[in-house]
RNA sequence: GGUCCCGUCGUCUAAUGGUUAGGACACCAGGUUUUCAUCCUGGCAAUCGGAGUUCGAUUCUCCGCGGGAUCACCA
């Protein structure tokens, strides 16, 4: 067996934006494949097209990767052994990379205008060909200066590889071809920088995106010229929006990952969720921690097609994570979601809130929603009795009448969830009503929402004065 | 169009020659002596099609079909 080297592995996003599903997915897999090893996971910023440039994307990919837990040893604004990690500051090691090509006769100054070959591009388009640079490559190339585009000089031949994730791959030589190393502006391309940058890295695999798997013999070309070792490849399939087949992608609506979290899913939920797109191990489970994941994780069981994006999963499983929580815990975590009117309650009462609501809650958004009439008085709503299919069924002094024995019934008592139990199954057999009537006629008096939790407990938090006000209040209604 | 990749319930997926094709989400029904939710039980629901190899194909091969990626001085 040979030495193996540490294991490292990179991201490496352009900073042109926010991470989506899909990008935190490859994040995510690089960095469990590193953790699993002992090994270093690194963060890389691909700024070598100035104009895509977004403004605060650097700060907010390191803010997701962050929040997310996914915490890079080497990075741009961390330093680290091989810095800088930004590539628009890297610039001398590509010019003495591509010096190197050039001095070996692999790489060649560009010497016609963009219109021209597009003119050869058009051609070929027309003749109904594959459009192929190297066809036009020039005889005699001009001394690059820095003022033309780099070229590299390819060798075309059949490759096949094999990849982590797709498994055994292989093409022809027709797809190997000239390509651009460095532009004229100076500025190295992705095809180019992200081979030199990982070389120098040390990086050990490369975990991408689909939309690079038809450049990989290119890429495996420009190796060989270079006399570079490849790295081990694994490629991951798109994930897909909810609707079509189409990549997840931002104009198609697909959020910002800090949106989830903003939103109030759990960043174990979230990671958990992310890694079963595509990935499970072998087994039946559903729930992952972090540290099972880090243990269990492989790229060979990682799928080869693209997965959609189903949030009623995410949901689901956020639930699930919700739920686990201790109530001390989770009281922590909904901190930020109360809605305005809870301000002037004290912890105590709040966390009997939430423990009435924990197990239905999806995200903490829905906070506010769900815990509304525990903090003010919603109006008396009609609507909540007359589309009722059992209440609506009763006359009006039907339901007064009801609503006075209640009234009575919880004057006389304590409010703890005991007594509140007893008195009301007994009011239960007084009146003769089914308890789908009697109970939803008083938590619908008592709350004026359409759903709520179970009544003596629902009743034992709302407190004596308050469930009986607003039982009078609803009375008052209906005259 | 060339090249390459992919194809199991609506969705996420398991099963790599032998299973009544399994689990989960969603949905439906019932139960947990009130609603919603939780929990439990049950149900609905899939191997893209056609050949071939084989005693036997989801699994291997070929041909179709469908979907996707890519063919930039973007990554």
């Amino acid at each position: 067996m040979s030495l193996m080297k540490p294991v490292r592995t990179r991201f490496a996003p352009s900073p042109t934006g926010f991470l989506h599903v899909g990008g935190i997915r490859t994040a995510l897999f690089a960095w469990l494949v590193a953790k699993q090893a002992g090994g270093k996971f690194v963060l890389r910023f691909e700024d070598t097209d100035q104009s895509r440039e977004v403004e605060g994307a650097r700060q907010h990919l390191i803010d997701s990767l962050h929040e997310l837990g996914l915490d890079y040893d080497e990075g741009p604004d961390i330093g680290g052994p091989f810095a800088p990690y930004t590539q628009s500051e890297r610039l001398d090691i590509y010019k003495q990379w591509a010096q190197k090509l050039v001095a070996s006769g692999r790489a060649y100054a560009d010497p016609y205008s963009q219109a021209e070959v597009q003119a050869f591009r058009e051609e070929a388009q027309a003749a109904k060909k594959p459009f192929l640079y190297r066809n036009h490559r020039p005889e005699n190339p001009p001394e690059w200066d820095g003022s033309q585009p780099l070229r590299f000089k390819s060798e075309p031949k059949a490759y096949q590889w094999h990849d982590k994730v797709m498994g055994d791959l292989s093409t022809g030589s027709e797809v190997i071809d000239d390509f651009i190393l460095i532009k004229s502006d100076g500025f190295p391309t992705y095809n180019f920088a992200h081979i030199v940058d990982d070389h120098e890295m040390e990086i050990t695999h490369v975990i991408r995106g689909q939309e690079f798997i038809a450049s990989v013999p290119n890429y495996l070309n420009l190796y060989e010229a270079l006399e570079i070792e490849p790295p081990i490849m694994a490629t991951m399939p798109h994930i897909l929006g909810a609707d079509g087949n189409k990549k997840l992608s931002k104009r198609d609506g697909a959020k910002d990952v800090l949106d989830y979290t903003r939103e109030g899913f759990l960043v174990d939920a979230l990671v958990n969720f992310i890694a079963s797109l595509g990935w499970n191990d072998g087994t039946e489970q559903e729930i992952f921690s972090r540290d099972e994941l880090i243990a269990k994780f492989s790229l060979d069981r990682v799928g080869r097609s693209g997965a959609h994006f189903d949030e009623r999963r995410l949901n689901w499983m956020n639930g699930h994570y919700i739920r686990e929580l201790s109530l001390d815990d989770l009281y922590a975590k909904v901190e930020a979601y109360w809605p305005p009117e809870s301000n002037e309650y004290d912890d105590s009462y709040k966390k009997q809130v939430l423990g009435l609501v924990q197990e239905r809650l999806k995200f903490f958004a829905e906070l506010p929603d769900l815990t509304k009439f525990f903090f003010v008085d919603l109006p008396v709503n009609p609507e909540l009795i007359s589309s009722h299919k059992q209440l609506k069924k009763l006359t009006q002094d039907e339901i007064k009448n009801l609503l006075e024995q209640a009234n009575e019934t919880l004057e006389a008592s304590d409010f703890s969830v005991e007594d509140l139990t007893e008195r009301l199954n007994k009011l239960l057999e007084a009146s003769g009503q089914k308890p789908a009537v009697l109970f939803s006629l008083i938590r619908i008096a008592t709350t004026q929402a359409p759903a709520s939790p179970s009544l003596a407990d629902t009743l034992a938090v709302l407190g004596k004065e308050r469930s009986l006000q607003r039982l009078e209040s609803h009375l008052a209604s209906l005259q």
